[in-house]
DNA sequence: ATCCATGCAAACCCTTTGCAGTCCA
DNA sequence: TGGACTGCAAAGGGTTTGCATGGAT
């Protein structure tokens, strides 16, 4: 558990990565015609902050000063606006994280729990051929990755 | 909705395919150690009955006498001893389907509901090897694909 | 006779919603 | 100023659990 905690509105110093990461976020919904206010700030902050894949519980614990519901209404509109992408944990349990944008896929460590994605794989041809094969045409599909990542194999 | 209504313990006549289906799992069950009762092999003969992937709300309200706990857990069981799967559809509604054994995914067809289990693909290795390129040793993984069975794409 | 399995209802968890007040644009 | 956003609390749905009863082995 990394204390990576972000500060959020750091306007006088270099400002931390983050804060940069949020002030993207943030135009990009004003680009969307959505409002630019503290709390979607903080909802935001607090996602960027996390090392890897959160709850929204997780979330709303992190900030005890944002409502529940402005919690979930926020994650809600990140994902719509494909900002955060959900992760689904082999107990199903559901979990979020900041997308890194495009079609990819997470790869799951069971021991630290990161997110790592998984990109240059062409999974997806061999899916929609295999489908075909079978008379199906495919136009979307769910995939997760579960094991261990390669720091928590090497220990 | 084919009413494919399975006489339970209709030991006389030649019995409908899937009282022998039922007579199958009761008995993987049995040498589990688990016990052959009538709501179980209710829930089992109604859940071999669903055309389609289904939710446990569907089967509670196909077995109006059998206790809406009794067939949560009666699922539960089946998806532990793996001879019921569980599907995830395109909007996270969870159903189930009875496992036709040994590691597959299944394609949904969005249109009819129906779900063909996807095989002689060899995604995984490829998702294994694209894994372990970035480092990642894969233990498991979750995948569904979504799209027109061939009888929906064809109409 | 055991102990597993059942049924009911209440508890639970996670998420959404109604509504009045607040604040950005 | 108006409409979007927020916070609270209450509602919602889907699933699980406690406990006394019933039934399979």
């Amino acid at each position: 558990m990394l204390a990576t905690n972000t500060r959020h509105k750091g306007h006088d110093h270099p400002r931390p990565r983050s804060a940069a990461v949020v002030d993207d976020i943030v135009s990009q919904l004003a680009d969307l015609g959505y409002r630019d206010t503290e709390p979607r700030r903080l909802v935001i902050s607090a996602a960027a902050a996390q090392g890897r894949p959160f709850t929204a519980e997780e979330l709303c614990a992190a900030l005890p000063c944002v409502g529940r519901a402005t919690v979930y209404r926020g994650l809600r509109l990140l994902v719509e606006t494909d900002l955060v992408c959900r992760v689904l944990l082999e107990d199903r349990e559901l979990r979020y994280q900041l997308s890194h944008q495009g079609h990819h896929h997470h790869m799951l460590c069971a021991v630290c729990g990161a997110s790592t994605d998984l990109t240059g794989c062409d999974v997806e041809d061999a899916l929609r051929e295999a489908a075909a094969a079978a008379g199906f045409h495919m136009s979307g599909h769910w995939l997760e990755v579960y094991g261990r990542c390669g720091e928590c194999s090497s220990t």
